[in-house]
DNA sequence: CGTCATTTTGAGGTATTTCAACGAAGGTGG
DNA sequence: CCACCTTCGTTGAAATACCTCAAAATGACG
């Protein structure tokens, strides 16, 4: 596999395996490389507004971005985390319907609507690992529905360190987790309040389950209650 | 356009209109249709239980559906109603990780995978049109999540209410609602105790905003404070 | 027309939200 | 390199709203 180059990860059609694969082959990376643009952000910047037009489409090579949407209650509520391997702006219909914002530095690939629709075109099967990709995406915005819909503060939470663990592909089967969003960040995906976050993370430091260096490192204690808790429930 | 025949509702990629029109021409439909088999379920019939290989994709004619899933705790999570026009089964890969489960007389179209695949391979397009019903799911699932990270019982009533006035195409614009599904079928879509959403029912209509006939029937009467309630906040 | 699942209603417990104020951290400019 | 400033995080106390448990009523269905 060609480093740098466009990744997508997903689980596919055919085949009964359960674990997330490269989905594109050397050719189609190629092909989509030759259409694509790089471009990199500063943590915090913003990669495109809601409601601004929908030219083009994303995929992450290094880094993390955050897609969310301000309610008119003023609460905002962060739909998803985009991680290496994810693309995103596909959702969205001529307009943007969330804004995306860089949780740290982030390196993507750019490729503009109409140039994919050609290639979808040409490339046999290209749109194919698309719709695995998003059927992907489909199932874990379907998770992140049953994280939510959990009454307690601390199960949620655990869910969530749960769910960063999966994406750390190197930190993988690893005990560490990094969190690269901030408190205010993982309330706004959970629902929850800052200060419910805070206190979860403190009752579930007080209960031995896991530690906390500093804010954006965590490491599991007692990983047999971690995936009893963590366990979709 | 064939009566009977498949269809499937969705949001297209290019053009900037967010209505839901027609995906597929009427070659795509004849060609769906010689490799699906129609089939019929009572209510309350299973379609496919969670765990069962998925062999099959579902495109709905008539009829109402629930996608749930039974989590540890005891508690029923439905991920999801299906209405006609929309396609179920394609979600999961390998195995279905829903249970699907009839809520009224259901008429549907059942295609095989690996026709579907080959299928793709010779009608151009269609799995385009496959990727917009997708993302167009997906964009409901995300409304989903909004829906049930509202903290008051009766806006997410509201809200789902909302989410069946916009289902029913005969009904558009009109102020009558069906509800098909029982109460206990709304609390697990929206993530609340019975009780509540009974209670939540009970507001709305002290408060005149909507009135109840029977369990499956209701009907607006301040559309204003209803759209305030139901505004995504 | 009887049986059973579903719905309704009531009362109390509990978790999170809210509000407010303080402390820490990170980024910026002098 | 330090000081300032803004953002983010932490902690406490009270209020709200939902959940749970239990029992009665309604409606669906055979």
């Amino acid at each position: 596999m060609i480093p740098g180059s466009p990744s997508l990860r997903a689980v596919p059609f055919q085949g009964h395996g359960t674990e997330p694969v490269e989905l594109l082959s050397d050719a189609q990376r190629e092909q989509l490389a030759r259409h694509a643009v790089i471009r990199t952000f500063a943590a915090r910047a913003v990669i495109y507004p809601a409601g601004a037009e929908a030219r083009s489409i994303f995929m992450i090579t290094d880094g993390v971005v955050k897609s969310f949407r301000d309610l008119p209650s003023g609460r905002r509520r962060i739909a998803a985390f985009w991680f290496p391997r994810d693309v995103f702006g596909l959702a969205e219909s001529g307009r943007y319907v969330n804004t995306v914002q860089a949780v740290t530095p982030v390196r993507l690939h750019e490729i503009d609507v109409a140039s994919l629709l050609i290639l979808f075109k040409h490339a046999a099967d290209l749109d194919l690992m698309f719709l695995c990709k998003a059927m992907h995406v489909l199932r874990e915005t379907q998770h992140h529905n049953i994280i939510i819909g959990r009454r307690d503060a601390a199960g949620r939470v655990a869910m969530f360190i749960a769910l960063l663990l999966r994406q750390g592909a190197q930190t993988r089967r690893s005990m560490e987790v990094t969190i690269p969003m901030t408190r205010s960040d993982i309330a706004n995906y959970l629902g929850l309040s800052l200060e419910a976050v805070v206190r979860a993370c403190h009752r579930l430091e007080r209960q031995g389950i896991l530690e906390f260096a500093g804010r954006h490192q965590a490491r599991i204690l007692d990983r047999r209650r971690f995936d009893a808790l963590a366990a979709s429930a």
